[in-house]
Formats: C-alpha cells, sequence, structure tokens
DNA sequence: TTTGTTTTTAAACAGTGTTCAATTATTTTT
DNA sequence: AAAAATAATTGAACACTGTTTAAAAACAAA
C-alpha cells in the first residue's frame, strides 16, 4: 500500500510548504501583520485549506516556536565539550547572543513576541520541553560552578534567572530597537560590550 | 473671548476623556485588542470622532507612551535625596521593577512593544527625551560610583548598559511570559529574589 | 462505474482601522 | 432674530482580518 503513504508524505509536504511560507511572512511582516489569506496566497491555496492542517493561526506560531528552540539546543551542545564550568558559563552567553543577533527574528519570535503562551503551556507535547532544557542546562551549569566553589552566598535558581535576564535584556532591548535613541553611537558593538563587561563581573565573582 | 477659550478647553477634555478610555482599555485588554470602536463605545461617542483628536490609533499609543516616562521619571525624582552613588543605584533598580511590576502592560507600552519606535525616533526633539534622561540619570550615578572607587575597570557607559539591561531582561521576561514554564513555582517571586541577587552582586563588585 | 473519503474551495460571519459625505450643533455675521 | 459660516459628529462604506461551513472537486477502493 504505497498509495497511503505517499498521500501521508504529499500532506507532510503541504504542512511544511504552509510552515515556510508562514516562517517568511512571520519574520518578513511580523506574526500580528500576516494574514491567514497572505499565506494562503503565497502557497497558492485558499485560506480555508490552510485549516485542514493547523487547527488556527496560533497552532502554526507554536510550530515555529518550537523549531527555533531546537535550532538554539544544538548550538549549545558543543558545550558539553567544555567542562570548566565558568568558561561553560561565559560560552553559554556568547552562544545565546550569537544566536539572537544572528536571527532577531527568530529570537522576536521565541521570547519577545507576545505570543500565544497559553498553547504552549497547555500543549502537553513533550516538545517545549526545549526551552526548559536550555534553561535547565543552564541551570546545572550554575550549579556546577556554585559548587566549585564560585558565586559564595548565592542561590541557585534565582541566579540562573538573573543570568538569562541579563543576555535576553540585551538583545531585546537592541531588538526592538531601544538603544537607538539612547546608544546611536555604538548600536553595533554595545550588545557584545556590555556582554564583555558581564564576563568581567562574572570573573570578578570568582576570586 | 471666553468662548473659544472655552471651546478649547471642552476639545482638550474630550481628547482627554479619549486618552483615558484608551489607556483603560489598552491597559485590560492590551494595544492590538483594543479596537477604535471599543474606545467610542466607552466616551459614548461614534468612531469617526476619535479621528477628529488623533491622526490614528499609533497617536493615541504615541500619547500613552510619553505619559509613562513622565510617570517613571517622577518617580526617580526621590533618589536625587540619595547622596551614596551606591545606594542611589541600587534603590533606582527597585525603583524601575516596581514600576515595572506595578503597570505591567505601561512598560511594556515603553520598552517592549515594537509598535511606535519609529513614530518615537521621527517624532522631534522633546518627547522620548523623557527616555534619554533616565537612562542619562542611570549614567552619571554609575559615573559617580566609579568615581567613588566601584567598578574598577569597568567601562561607564557598556556597563550603563548592562545594568539596564538586567533589569528589564528580568521584567520582560516576566511580563511576556516566559518564566510561568521554566519557573511555574515562583512566578510571582522571582523576580525580587533575582534583584536581591543582583544586589548582592553589586555589593561584591563594591569590596 | 459507483461508492466513500479526503482535500479544496468560495461564500459568509463578525470583527478590524480608516475615510468621507452628509447631518447636526454651535458661533459669527448680517 | 435670521442667515451664513464654521465646527463637531455621525453612520455608512471600504478594504481588510480570523474563522466556519456547506458545497464541490479530487481521488481511492469496491
Amino acid at each position: 500500500m504505497g498509495i497511503a503513504e505517499r498521500k501521508e508524505r504529499d500532506k507532510e509536504e503541504l504542512r511544511e510548504r504552509i510552515l515556510v511560507a508562514a516562517k517568511t511572512l512571520f519574520l518578513e511582516k511580523g506574526v500580528e501583520k500576516t494574514s491567514i489569506r497572505n499565506i494562503a496566497d503565497l502557497i497558492e491555496y485558499s485560506p480555508g485549506s490552510i485549516y485542514h492542517y493547523f487547527k488556527d493561526k496560533n497552532e502554526i506560531f507554536h510550530a515555529l516556536h518550537q523549531g527555533g528552540f531546537q535550532q538554539l539546543m544544538s548550538r549549545m551542545e558543543v558545550l558539553v565539550a567544555v567542562s570548566n564550568p565558568m568558561e561553560r558559563l561565559k560560552r553559554m552567553g556568547a552562544i545565546y547572543v550569537d544566536f539572537a543577533l544572528e536571527n532577531p527574528d527568530m529570537y522576536d519570535l521565541m521570547f519577545i513576541k507576545e505570543a500565544p503562551m497559553d498553547h504552549v503551556f497547555n500543549s502537553n507535547d513533550e516538545q517545549w520541553k526545549e526551552g526548559f532544557g536550555t534553561f535547565n542546562f543552564l541551570r546545572t551549569t550554575i550549579q556546577e560552578c556554585i559548587q566549585t566553589g564560585h558565586f559564595h552566598g548565592h542561590e541557585e535558581e534565582a541566579l540562573s534567572f538573573l543570568v538569562w535576564s541579563t543576555v535576553h535584556g540585551m538583545v531585546s532591548l537592541r531588538i526592538r530597537r531601544r538603544c537607538e535613541v539612547v546608544l546611536a553611537q555604538r548600536q553595533d558593538t554595545i550588545v557584545k560590550d556590555g556582554l564583555h563587561e558581564f564576563f568581567s563581573i562574572l570573573d570578578r565573582l570568582s576570586s
């Protein structure tokens, strides 16, 4: 019965085409300003047919949201080879910032956009555990830092949140263009410079 | 000619009523989900009449945006009485975070939403100087910290950006509900706890 | 070829921001 | 006070939006 399989493939292919079109438009014009009709036009199908592949617009967003976490997670994989937890922590920050600055729109989708977070939260799919996993990786790294004598007197969970917030804050201020008004002359380097300051603070806390 | 003045006042009053209604709805349902018709309903006028007082929905947003900066700035005013720059820096962070958590939608409007940045940037002078002023206040405070022997080896501008990013990161992750999935059990306290960790890091950098 | 199932479509619904000619209210001039 | 001029307000219309649904088309199985 190769026919059922082929139909399955065809269906999966069209689903993928919708996703590609949606991603293109989302990253180009933003989620809010992209309509189902825009997506339908791009793949040359009727608006209604999209609802055969996705329950609603949120589900399309959700699918792309997941993809982003997988990308970020895969970038982090090289870090398992870094045994020194302080070194790993810093490299993690650099990877995070690089990912955000190289894929600002995807980062926006993942961490900034007013997203259908209800959907993400309610979907009991294993899949958003990617995001969970990335944060947990940060937590265990910081735990190791504490175990090896760094960050004395600090609480692991709150400190992890603080570290995440610091890198997120820098890239999101940059992406949402809040530095432009206030730091016009060094827009391009300010995030890297800020990260550098952050590293030097971390180093100072080690000794 | 008191009539012209009275008309002027009446016009200003209705403008204000539109702003109040818009703010109520924006903070209640979000900017995107508030329609001009909703605002018109609330003040019992027709949708079209709103366009006599504001060019478009963005201009309403923009007016509120400005108001937000003035609010934040006025909260900061008590800090001129704090002479110790390190103490002032910490109190500043606390005020910033409190403002954000007490007015999450207004904060969202000011620092997270992407909509009106072109408008803010293009709108001539005065207006965004509020924002500029607040950041400059942070910078001079940090300058004083450096002058009094703190943050040795750090560069003032990048460090200021880092500090801003840290508090912004925490509150924006909270406001955009990115902690919920990953820090479900202590959502309500995580920002305060994170800020506490931040303060203790700052203290450690002082000595 | 006929039946049954899946995919696709066009039309419709209720909503959106915005524009505009027509109406109403108010002020100024005669 | 009546007429003219000006300003404020309206409701209908336009071109969109996300989503639903009955009907049509496409296709597989009998």
